[in-house]
Formats: structure tokens, sequence, C-alpha cells
DNA sequence: TCTGGGGTCCTAGGACCC
DNA sequence: TCTGGGGTCCTAGGACCC
């Protein structure tokens, strides 16, 4: 939502939605939108009368904007603390040892600077939370966001503020109580993230899931049980990549639905190769509906690769006979999707006895040139011909729906973002 | 009557996160 | 009519090993 504000003036001071996917849920929401009730995750079919009456700004999700605006956001961090943990599209760890401007009482101060400096240069609003461990920061940060007196950034790291203002934090909204957890402490008596802190480690073990409860009862009492995750350029290596799409509209037939689940298998070995992976287990998985009268339960199938690879081609072999396998005539499907795991570095796979290391190599680079060509040109620009429908049809109907995108602003040369003339 | 004591790997399921 | 798309970690249990 903030995106589409810093682009847009006339976004400021009213209601603002941001659709998921398909534009199907409620995700994101100015604070006027939240203030009309409208709930996170809410289907939007079930508040479009709402929407309407309010005259709520609705938009659907522009990931080509938000992942631009958000590399820029977290390349400044980068720059300004010794370490980052580059958590999500929007949040971000830093680790702030080493730091040597700046001692306890002013850490604020750095936090309200990095905040200002952030707004200057991105037009992104953020909330800084301060703390000795990641689960007193996250809960730093859902204070600051809560309790606007503190501008937006605060620190949990004086003991005696913190014993005070944990118990103004409901303990459902401590990073790691979700809502099964949350009830289950309500009904126990445990009603704030104070009252959690001083529960007994044997009691955390009991109730919370094992070593997990314990860890999470840890860092609220300010004592680290997580490091920043490490990495060089702050993002994680991830242990499994996934494809999946609903469709903008149901399928039937094997052609699109191949055509389909070939794109999903084209997009995931590109992320595999960009973090440097190769897989040796791939999933395969076909959905008819969810709800209403035909729904039925979705139908995978897991084949594991002789080798590990992250060759779309490859893959594209092993994804062909297992949609074969998949698909039933006359159901139908709603959302298919591709999983990768048993993830690897790539380049350390053993040569089978008769494969040919000139041609992998070429192989390599063959699918380096086509990542460099679809970075430039555009996705799938250049593709494999599973993916292709025949030439001169219309637009595929498993692409998502998006009605309501707001332009490319910052990463397309067609719909860079025009200022109008003064006056 | 009496029935060892270690391991590993994999999967499914449950909890959570954004 | 219409309901997103990614991820993580932990535990228990089964199959198998010596």
């Amino acid at each position: 939502m903030s995106c589409e504000r810093a682009f847009n003036p006339a976004l400021e001071q009213v209601p603002v939605v941001v659709l998921s996917n398909n534009d199907g849920c409620i995700i994101s929401r100015s604070a006027e939108a939240k203030a009309l009730g409208i709930k996170m995750g809410e289907p939007l079919f079930q508040v479009k009368a709402l929407l309407r009456e309010q005259g709520v700004q609705v938009f659907s999700s522009n990931y080509a904007l938000y992942g631009d605006m958000s590399q820029r956001v977290m390349n400044y961090l980068a720059a300004v603390a010794p370490a980052v943990e580059i958590y999500s599209i929007d949040e971000c760890f830093l680790d702030l040892h080493g730091l040597q401007r700046w001692q306890a009482p002013d850490l604020t101060c750095y936090g309200r600077q990095v905040q200002a400096a952030l707004l200057r240069r991105t037009h992104i609003p953020t909330c800084v939370g301060l703390g000795p461990t990641k689960t007193l920061a996250k809960a730093a940060n859902r204070l600051a966001k809560k309790l606007p007196a503190f501008g937006g950034v605060l620190s949990l790291v004086d003991e005696s503020i913190r014993r005070e203002l944990l118990e103004q934090l409901p303990v459902e909204d401590v990073w790691g109580i979700g809502p099964r957890y949350g009830g289950k402490l309500h009904a126990l008596g445990i009603r704030t993230a104070g009252a959690l802190s001083r529960v007994s480690e044997s009691w955390a073990r009991e109730q919370l899931g094992g070593v997990v409860g314990a860890r999470l009862v840890r860092e609220l009492q300010g004592l680290p049980c997580q490091g920043l995750a490490p990495s060089e350029d702050g993002t994680l290596a991830r242990q499994r990549i996934a494809c999946t799409r609903t469709f903008g509209q149901p399928l039937t037939g094997y052609p699109d639905l191949l055509r389909a689940v070939a794109h999903f298998t084209a997009r995931a070995a590109e992320k595999l190769r960009q973090q440097g992976s190769a897989a040796h287990l791939l999933t395969v998985f076909l959905c008819p509906g969810r709800f209403g009268a035909d729904a039925q339960p979705s139908r995978a199938a897991t084949l594991t690769l002789p080798a590990a690879s992250n060759d779309t081609g490859q893959l594209l072999a092993l994804v062909r006979a297992a949609v074969r396998k998949l698909w039933r005539a006359g159901t139908v499907y709603h959302k298919a999707g591709v999983l990768l795991a048993g993830l690897e570095p790539a380049g350390r796979q053993q040569l089978g006895l008769f494969d040919d290391p000139a041609l992998a190599a070429r192989r390599a680079r063959l699918l380096r040139e086509i990542d460099a060509l679809n970075q430039r040109f555009g996705r799938h620009k250049v593709a494999f011909a599973t993916m292709l429908a025949p030439v001169g049809s219309a637009t595929p109907r498993w692409q998502t729906r998006h009605e309501r995108r707001s332009p490319a602003y910052t990463t397309s040369w067609d719909e860079l973002w025009t200022v109008p003339a003064a006056g």
C-alpha cells in the first residue's frame, strides 16, 4: 500500500487496499482502510459493497513495483548497519553490534535517522523496533506501530521500560504466537507478553511445542536464541522453492494445464539458478476447486532426479510425465504448482558415467544466456516450447487476473512515472 | 520367568511467519 | 460468480541399519 502511495499523492489520507494474486483477497491496507473494519486476508467479494460505499481505492498487487521498492529500502539499510537479514519483502533485521557512533541510550536516535532517511529516499514509511533479541525487536516494532506517541521508533533495550511496555502487548502479538497458541495461552491465564516472559522454561516447553516455546520465552527475557541468518547479500538461501498459482479461469484441457505448469516450472527453475542451487526432488500438483460442491482433493506426484539439476529443460521432461499421470479428463482444475526440494549448491553434482562435462558446461551457459535475455527483455520472452500456445491463440486462460494494477513505475521503460507539468 | 541398544533417513503433520 | 502465494522449524513414527 505504501508503494502505491509513494507514486500517487491522491492516495494520501484515503482508504487504500491492495489485493492478492488473482485479485482474490485483501493483503495490504492503509490505516484508513483498517479503521473501516476491513480485515487482513479477507476475500474481495465479501467486502466489495463496503469498498464501493466507502470509496476505497483498490489495487491489484504489483510485485514488479513492490520488489524494486523493497530492494531500495534494503540497500539503504545494508549501507547503514553492520549486518542485515532481509526477513521478507517488507521487513529487515539489522545487527547493530559494532556500530561505533551509537551507544545504548542513543540507539533510538539512530532509529529515527534511519526512518527519516528511508522516507526521504524512498517515500516508504517505516517503524523501527530495537531490542537485545529478535523477538524483543519485533515486540518493540509492534508497540511502535500501536502507540503513536513513540513516532514509530521504540527501544526495549532498557529493562525497566521493557517490563512496563511488555504488559501492554497482548500475548497473541508476540512473534511466534499464532491463533492456536494465543487461544491456549489466554485459556491458561497468560494474556500479555509480560506474563509470558515470566513462565518457567519447562512450562513453556510443555505448552508451546517443545524447544520452540523455550526459545521464544528466553528471547522475551532478553536472552538471544536466534542470531542473524548469515548471507553475503542479506538474502536467505531457500531450502525449498515453489511456484504455484490459482488460474485466472478454471482449466480442464490437458494442453492448457501442461502449458501452465510448464510456466511455473520455468519460473521455479529461474529462482533456483538465481540462488545458485540445484534440486533433487520435484513435486507437481494439480488442484480442483477448493470451495463449493465440486471441491476435490488435489493430486500430487513427486519425482526424484537422478542427479540434482536446475536445467529447465530437464525439469520440464519430468513435469510432462507428471502432468500426464495426474491429469483426469472431466476434472475442473483451479490451481496447480511446482515445488523443488532437496536443494544443493549447483555445479557440485556427480557426473554420471556417461555424462559429458563439456555438454553440461554448454547447457549451463545456455541457461545463463536465456536468464540474461529474459532479465533484459521481460519474463519468458525466451521460452521452452512446452510453455507455448499455438501461434495466434488468445491470452492463456490460466494467467492471473490483475484488473487494477498500477504501472511498473520503476522497472519498465514503457511504464515510467510521469510528473504532471506544474501549473 | 525370560525378549538389546544403539543409530539414520524420510515423511507427514502441526505450529508458525510474511 | 468471486476465496493468494510464498516460506520456516520441530516432532513423531515408520522403515531400515548394525
